[in-house]
DNA sequence: TGACATCGTGTCAATTTAACACTTAATTCG
DNA sequence: CGAATTAAGTGTTAAATTGACACGATGTCA
């Protein structure tokens, strides 16, 4: 069944930037083509918006058909209109960023034909998606020194020493550790846990979760998390 | 002559929040509508999506034709994808904030029903053209607190008070005179003229204007614009 | 029990921010 | 022509924030 229109139309999809942390490198998630164009080679997990669902949905949707990922952080992005962007068609993608907790992160490994890169060293990728990679960074960097979203990349319970490495391999900076847990501690928004993360042969250390009720009383207030 | 695809496709438009500043209020241009849906409704101006075209060059040219306004400061802000936001069909729309310049603005009244409101006393406007004002308005407000783009706002030569009321109207606070100029000053990106703006019955005020170039030195090294 | 590795903690100097009031230079009006 | 009016222009200080910096504590393992 075929749909025609008095004018032509681009074709409209949307492209997802899914980030992981490993505690060590921030990750992106790719996927293999398996058909042409780009045949092989790695891309953003995405498709074709549908009639009956709006952009958010369209993402969502896309995300757990070609990973498996549920219930993620998702914003979007920007939205991706050279006119070749893709060889075959006109085609409008917009572009979302997705910050994935490790436990999900694990279960999208299973997907077929997913994987993770550092994205210090993504291989080539298909149509334009090293720009839309590159421009999910730098929005990840600036949502990260203004707003709470680490902790979308950690354990539900995690150290301070967890959050600040992840800081410090997004932001590409090296921080003080005093200075750091002074700050991230005086906004009252980590609540220290009975429970100690012991691993190696060391000093244990204090594991704390994110209070989210409490940043959203703040941010109402004008509140801004700044690093 | 109609184009056929094999699935359906939403129809792909761009809309533009065009802002202006008089000297008093921060002001939004608007278009009535000629035709249903909303007939003779406020709307931001905006059309369809070519598909010779980027976003980018579609708002641009949208923008001319129905307002005549050119060469302003223009980015991208969000795509709107609510499945209902336009009764006839799906339609979804890339977003774009323009600023204009005095000089320009005054040119732009000229267009057949397009008129200026003060953002904070806009008629009822057509489809979700509410949000996208909404959203708009955030991002410039978040805009012009880190980056210089409130000269996009003022004439070429403008002075430290117009300056001065201009963040006060778009950030909606009242600043302190003495500390806001030593700030603006202290960036070393003003340069003043030798020209005084004199109007009224009191002190001739300094002009200044704003040098680009320097600032784009500065940004190069990591340097952010913060008020 | 000693070596090892990470956790956790405080001070001080330098910088930045925020509060605050009067003189200057022009115009207008009596 | 001088007095009133209006916005322009200008510095200081106290308070808060930032950034630099080093060592004892607590666990494991050999």
């Amino acid at each position: 069944m075929n749909h025609t229109y008095k004018y032509p139309r681009p074709a409209l999809t949307v492209d997802c930037v899914v980030f992981g942390f490993d505690g060590g490198d921030l990750q992106v998630l790719l996927i293999r083509r398996a058909l042409e164009p780009f045949q092989n080679r790695w891309a953003l997990p995405g498709g074709f918006v549908h009639l009956d669902e709006t952009l958010d949905e369209a993402a969502r949707r896309e995300l757990e058909e070609e990973t498996g990922l549920r219930e993620v952080f998702l914003e979007q992005l920007h939205t991706f209109g050279a006119v070749d962007r893709d060889p075959r068609e006109r085609v409008v993608s917009v572009a979302y960023y997705a910050l994935v907790k490790p436990s999900a992160a694990t279960a999208a490994t299973d997907a077929a034909e997913a994987d993770w890169f550092p994205v210090a060293s993504v291989p080539p990728l298909a149509f334009d998606h090293a720009d839309i990679l590159a421009a999910a960074l730098e929005r990840l960097r600036n949502k990260l020194r203004r707003e709470p979203v680490g902790f979308e990349l950690l354990p539900p319970k995690f150290t301070l020493s967890q959050l600040q490495r992840l800081y410090e391999a997004v932001l590409g900076t090296t921080l003080d550790k005093r200075n750091f847990r002074k700050k991230v501690l005086g906004y009252d928004l980590l609540v220290p846990l009975k429970e100690k993360h012991r691993e190696g042969a060391h000093r244990p250390a204090q594991l704390f979760r994110f209070d989210p009720v409490k940043y959203r009383r703040l941010e109402k207030k004008g509140f801004l998390f700044e690093l």
